[in-house]
RNA sequence: GGGCGUAUAGCUCAAUGGUAGAGCAGUGGCCUUUUAAGCCAUUUGUUCUGGGUUCGAGUCCCAGUACGCUCACCA
């Protein structure tokens, strides 16, 4: 491994250490508190008037370095928080040129001292004692940022987006705001899984290695088992293993998990991301529309402290109903084309071509429609959305409407113009089900796409009989971007795919 | 996969085809209340990679790689 100038400078700075008998990275720490315990205690002191001095022992990396001749600033830095250290000759004798030698900005160091205020007023340890607890060799990108009326201000930052999705640790290190990203994914994970828990649903893991996969649209990343000589994928969706447990008793499951689908990258897509699933048998669709309201303000309650939040400078606002549109009724008076009037690709193509829309000439039905959706519904979907009655062909695994089998029990979520969810009443008829299958198989083998073999197991555990139930899918990713006012979805996954270097160029 | 754009010091960025620079970081010095500390001095380059044009290329051309935006794809 190469080191560069600065690098070789602190490796140095570990030798000489070691020759004067000590460690760069000692084995145990002896903190007594937090940085944010210490200085709440010490305010909660001073409150009390209390005069006997607040000591503490803490440790944390060093994110900023001030030397003077015989007295030094630093703060240092914990997940919880930011506190001053103050070193003076006074307290320190010559162990502060020690320090002005041997420490440097990314050092994890540990201080005793008596919590004080310095004459700015800021809260600081008046360190009578300290030691090294990890040396950093390799520099932490220079981020500095005050706080200005309340505002963060970053002077010079840790900004371009391959390096910091390349080297998380660094962008995590230097950037508190990503940080917060994924301290409110983790909240945002933990307050779905209380809301699902909280109504009786029992949390389930199914195959991640699945020998057909299904439930979803999406081609599959392929893996094989040596011993047993059998290839495998790794699911696209859970869908059709949540809904056997419901023939098997479970009546309310979830799942939250990884999903992989071998498809293109992009603002909104990562080859691997994390869904959330559940179905709930006695649920219709529009039961699912109720609950996935409540759930997700929940979300935005436990996550946000509140139900309004902004994306994209639009404010939205959770605290209402969705908006509910039906999707024939949608698309009619945004585009004057009435689907139910074209039962089939031919007559429907003939409408839009009418409508001067441009479409590949070849497209089925069911993708003329969700062309239509895409381009003249989904933008307009700021505020939160419920688009729902989705034409039977691009939905096989939902019921067909009692009143009109052409169309089924199926919406999804949009806000933001961002599709967030996809749900419906589920079709429990296993003899309707193998139509369907066996409908897509032809719409597959017509697309040349992948072979997508019937799944016969899960017929037969439908044939057992199946309760009528809902299901519901999310994806975690979108909401946690919606949330955080991320543009893309790199941003809140932690180690986003990215294409891989050249092994010549990857070393440092 | 297509189009457009970007790639220069550890970080953020400059540089008419004519000696590759600044701020921060680093290093040395001064400094007992700083907080983007300050002052003085100072080090650092495969200009993404490989070709080409040219007396001369960071700059122009071609190819490649990566990233960004966008389009396509995406039940």
């Amino acid at each position: 491994m190469e080191l560069n100038e600065l690098e070789k400078i602190r490796v140095e700075k570990i030798r000489k250490l070691e020759q004067f008998g000590l460690v760069a990275y000692p084995t145990r720490a002896n903190i007594d508190a937090t940085i944010s315990q210490a200085s709440n205690a010490f305010e909660k002191a001073e409150t009390d008037e209390k005069d006997q001095p607040v000591e503490f022992t803490l440790a944390g990396r060093m994110r900023s370095l001030r030397v003077m001749g015989k007295l030094a600033f630093t703060h240092i830095e914990d997940s919880t928080g930011k506190i001053q250290l103050f070193l003076r000759i006074n307290e320190l004798g010559e162990k502060l040129q020690f320090f002005k030698d041997f420490f440097d900005i990314g050092d994890f160091i540990e201080a005793h001292g008596s919590m004080m205020r310095t004459k700015s007023g800021e809260i600081s340890l008046l360190v009578d004692d300290f030691r090294l607890l990890a040396k950093a060799i390799s520099p932490l990108p220079a981020a500095k940022e005050e706080m200005v009326d309340g505002e963060l201000v970053r002077y010079t930052g840790f900004s371009d987006p391959e390096i910091r999705y390349r080297q998380r640790y660094a962008d995590l290190a230097v950037n508190p705001n990503v940080r917060e990203i994924f301290r409110t994914r983790t909240k945002i994970v933990n307050a779905l899984r209380e809301f699902l828990d909280m109504n009786d649903f029992l949390e389930v893991e199914t195959p991640i290695l699945q020998p057909i996969y299904g439930g979803a649209a999406a081609k599959p990343f392929t893996t094989h088992h040596n011993q047993l000589h059998q290839d495998l994928y790794l699911r696209i969706s859970f869908e059709l293993y949540l809904k056997r447990l419901l023939v098997g008793g479970l009546d309310r499951v979830y799942e939250i998990g990884r999903d992989f689908r071998n498809e293109g990258v992009s603002y909104k897509h990562n080859p691997e991301f994390t869904q959330l699933e559940f179905y709930c048998a006695y649920f219709d669709y529009l039961k699912v529309m109720d609950f996935t309201e409540k759930m997700i303000r929940f979300a935005a309650e436990k996550a946000l402290g509140r139900t309004q939040f902004t994306y994209n400078n639009v404010e939205i606002d959770l605290s209402k109903p969705w908006a509910r549109v039906n999707m024939r009724d949608s698309i009619l008076e945004k585009t004057g084309i009435d689907i139910s009037q074209y039962p089939d690709q031919e007559s429907l193509g003939a409408a839009m071509t009418a409508k001067s829309i441009q479409f590949k000439p070849g497209t089925p039905r069911g993708k003329l429609i969700d062309q239509l959706v895409g381009d003249y519904l989904e933008p307009a979907f700021i505020q939160p959305t419920f688009l729902y009655d989705y034409p039977w062909e691009i939905s096989p695994l939902a019921k067909r409407k009692p009143d009109d089998p052409t169309t089924t029990e199926r919406f999804e979520g949009f806000i933001a113009g961002m599709e967030l969810c996809n749900a419906f009443t589920e079709l429990n008829d296993p003899i309707d089900q193998e139509i369907r299958f066996l409908e897509l198989g032809r719409a597959y083998a017509s697309d040349d796409d992948e072979n997508n073999p019937i799944d016969e197991d899960y017929l037969r555990a439908m044939r057992y009989g199946m309760p009528p139930c809902g299901g519901f899918g999310m994806g975690i990713d979108r909401l946690t971007m919606l949330f955080t006012d991320s543009r893309t979805i790199r941003e809140v996954i932690l180690f986003p795919h990215l294409r891989e270097r050249d092994s010549n160029t990857e070393e440092e």
